[in-house]
This record gives C-alpha cells, sequence and structure tokens, in this order.
DNA sequence: ACCTGAACACCGTTCAAGT
DNA sequence: ACCTGAACACCGTTCAAGT
C-alpha cells in the first residue's frame, strides 16, 4: 500500500496553474522547438536558457529535472496526432490513418524516435491516442484484453516501421545520396551474403522514399489483415 | 560518383588486423558490459578507460570517436540471436523463433532500444540476421521487394513492440510495484477516458510479464497471418 | 606504433544569495 | 515567488609530447 511511489510527472501536481513571467508551456514549446531544430543530442538547459532569455539555472523552478521536461515536450507530440471518427469511415480505415498520422508526427519530430525506447508516453495526449484508438478496435469488435493487444500490434508496427527510418536518415545526415554510389556501398556491405545481392539491383535506391511508403503500405495492410483475422474465429 | 562518402564504421578498414596489447574487439567487450551494467547514459569514454586500465584519450586510437564505438558494438549483439533452420522447422516458425530471439537480445541489452532510433544496424551480424531472414521469406514464396517488405514488417513489430516495454521497464527502475498501487495510478492518470478504466479493472497488473507475453504473441501471429495473406493473392 | 596528460569547450544540477 | 551566478562533478575530443 505504501510502497515506493511510481515516478512520473503526470502523477505529480504542476508547480502553479500560470504564473505571470515564465511558465511551463513557453518553456516546453522553446524546448520542442530546440529539439526539432537540434536533436536530442543538441538539446542543453544552457541552450534552452539563453533562448528564454534567462539563466540555465532558472529553468528549475518549473521543472524537476531535464528528463521530466522531455516528459512533457515528449506528450506534446502526440497532441499534433489527427484523428479520423471511425464512426464515419469504419474501423479500419480509421485505424490506418491513426498510423499515418503516427508516423508523421515521429517524422516531423526526428528526436522522438530516441526517447521512445527511453520513457514511455504516458501524458495526456499520448492517453488521448491510446484511448482513441481503444475506441475504434472496440467498434470493430474486440473485446477484453484482446483490444489491448491489438492496440499494442498496430502502435508496435507503425513504431517499429518509423523508428529505424529516422535513424536511417541520421546517419545520412539528410544528405540525399547518389543512386549508383548506395548501390556499391550496399554492394560492398553485403558483399558475403549472396542472397541480399539481389535486392541492390533492384530500383530500391532510386526513390528511396517511394520505396518506404509502399513498404509502410504493405506492413500495414498486413498487420490489419492479421489483427482482422483474430475477429473472424 | 564523386560525392560525399557514405559514413559508417563498416565500410571503413580496421585501423590493424590485430595488435599485441589493446585491440579494438577488447574496447567493444568492455564497452558492452558498461553499456549492460549501467545503460548508454552510464557509457563514458573515461569510465570505459578506466574499466581497461588505460586512459581515456587512449581508447581514440582504436576507435574515431563515441559513435563508431557504439556502431561497433551494437553489432556485437545481434550476433547472440539463434537463428533456426527454415528448412527443418518451415518458414513460419523460423520466422517466429527468430522474433523471439530479437527480443530476446533487445530485452538482454536494454541500451540498444535507445539506439535503434539512432543509428541503423549495418554491421555484418545485423546484415547475416537479415540475410537468414531473407532465406526464410524466400522459402515462404515471397519474391522480388516483396520480400524486403515482408522482413521489414516482421522486424518492425518485433522492435516496436520490445522498445516500450523497455522503456517502461526504465521508468519502473527495474523495482516491480504493487498491483493495487499500480492500479489506483493508473486509474487516475486514466480518469478523463472512460473507455480506459476497464482494462484498468482487469487482471493486467497482477502478472505484467505474463500478459507481455500473450501480448507478444497475440501481435506475431497477426502480423505473421497478415504476411500470409500476401502469398495467397 | 602506441599511450599519456593537459587543455578546451561543453554538460546537468545544487544552492546560497539576491530581488 | 521567482531568478541569478558560482561551483561541483562530470562529459567528448584534440593534440603535443612521450616511449
Amino acid at each position: 500500500m505504501t510502497g515506493k511511489p511510481f515516478p512520473s510527472v503526470w502523477l505529480r501536481e504542476p508547480r502553479k496553474a500560470t504564473s505571470p513571467g515564465r511558465s511551463r508551456e513557453e518553456i516546453v514549446r522553446a524546448a520542442l522547438e530546440l529539439l526539432d531544430e537540434e536533436g536530442l543530442a543538441g538539446l542543453s538547459m544552457r541552450k534552452l536558457g539563453a533562448k528564454l532569455r534567462a539563466g540555465a539555472t532558472s529553468l528549475y523552478w518549473y521543472v524537476a529535472n531535464k528528463d521530466e521536461l522531455l516528459e512533457l515536450v515528449y506528450d506534446e507530440i502526440w497532441g499534433e496526432m489527427t484523428v479520423p471518427d471511425h464512426e464515419e469511415v469504419g474501423w479500419r480505415d480509421a485505424a490506418a490513418a491513426l498510423a499515418y498520422s503516427m508516423r508523421q508526427v515521429i517524422v516531423r519530430h526526428p528526436w522522438a524516435a530516441e526517447f521512445v525506447g527511453r520513457l514511455p508516453a504516458l501524458g495526456p495526449n499520448a492517453l488521448w491516442v491510446a484511448n482513441e484508438l481503444r475506441k475504434m478496435f472496440k467498434a470493430a469488435g474486440f473485446t477484453g484484453l484482446d483490444t489491448d493487444y491489438a492496440i499494442a500490434t498496430l502502435t508496435a508496427y507503425v513504431y517499429g516501421m518509423t523508428i529505424p527510418e529516422i535513424a536511417w536518415n541520421k546517419s545520412t545526415g539528410g544528405h540525399v545520396y547518389d543512386a549508383d554510389e548506395m548501390r556499391a556501398a550496399v554492394a560492398k556491405a553485403a558483399a558475403p551474403f549472396p542472397e541480399m545481392l539481389e535486392s541492390v539491383d533492384m530500383a530500391t535506391y532510386d526513390d528511396p522514399k517511394a520505396v518506404r511508403e509502399i513498404a509502410f503500405d504493405f506492413g500495414l495492410v498486413s498487420v490489419l489483415d492479421g489483427l482482422e483475422r483474430r475477429l473472424a474465429t
């Protein structure tokens, strides 16, 4: 009963509802900007302080530490999701649209890809999205724990497809590489594995962005098909 | 033709095949130990140097920088995968077993969960696993780019299911919380979302580990069913 | 060929002191 | 109630100097 308290920003009261000068919201907004511009490694309390024309240590009045600030910013991005009305378009299209939106949010905030493995999404916006998914899958016919499993499966797919894609983007540094050059590099790396070479010859490196879209679709259809099959039995 | 070189450890030659005193392998092994014990944030070049009874800066002779070292260690863990023979057990069981093994590897090295979003897995061990998956899916009947898409779908599922699980483990700090306490916390957080409360009443928090195993199975079966359906048409 | 220590430009966070 | 600067214990990395 009186165990350790579960540690998360979301279970503590904010220091104040509002305040005249700086505020939690202002800090979170500035942090989000800095993260989008410079990435997770580019955010420091000192830089953030400077951006707000304040001493780095002033922020500690509004936020317990950097991790807590990141939790707040992380939840912020899930507020950007566009969630379709499943009663209009049907559960399957709604779930697919939500998956696309989720992918978009992560692509728009690449630092989030690194953050998924660090702290769980427990903020109000994340809960809102989870709840919308729940409504969709319940409408689809899932009951009991199966609803949770179905939600986890879909979101897992989106995370797992998007996170390594972001990692790839980072390693190429946003720079678009020449298709032939890329092919040559992959051919060299894949040399010990003859089965892999065939895919190198293919169109993959001419329009990587298009291929990724198709890949995402392929997997999404597969996952939704698979989930639908759970309903039939 | 003469564009920027694609930047990755794997495309450069190591400084030397072997060396008498310290070696790349020794450094990578020590780094892996440190990462497993203290996590990604717990690894510093200084600590690693101390562990090897060397100055922190000595390591820079074997490794260009910390990121490159991490790339090397990251590949190391994919060498721990147990890959079944698909000709013996059939492609579907083989793919499932590989998925379990992948999950195990990440659970065993939680720092990897954070790393997936940072740099792509391009090392020899990662390529080996990818190639094994390729053989399985080709045996299943996939052809052309569909083979790549199927591989991406399965691995995405495993990553996406495992990475947030690790994040959750981190936030609870390895400490196992009382089921009732947990229920109360979730109930509070989920208060604005009536649809979510039902799952709080369920058995989820009594044996979270078991529930996660079942969830993983549920999703894995769904994904494999969905992929199998791509073959039928 | 390999290793070292000093040095530089950074970090997150605490805390006494100010207004 | 809010903000500050100094201070502490850290970082990754460079580089001239040693053996």
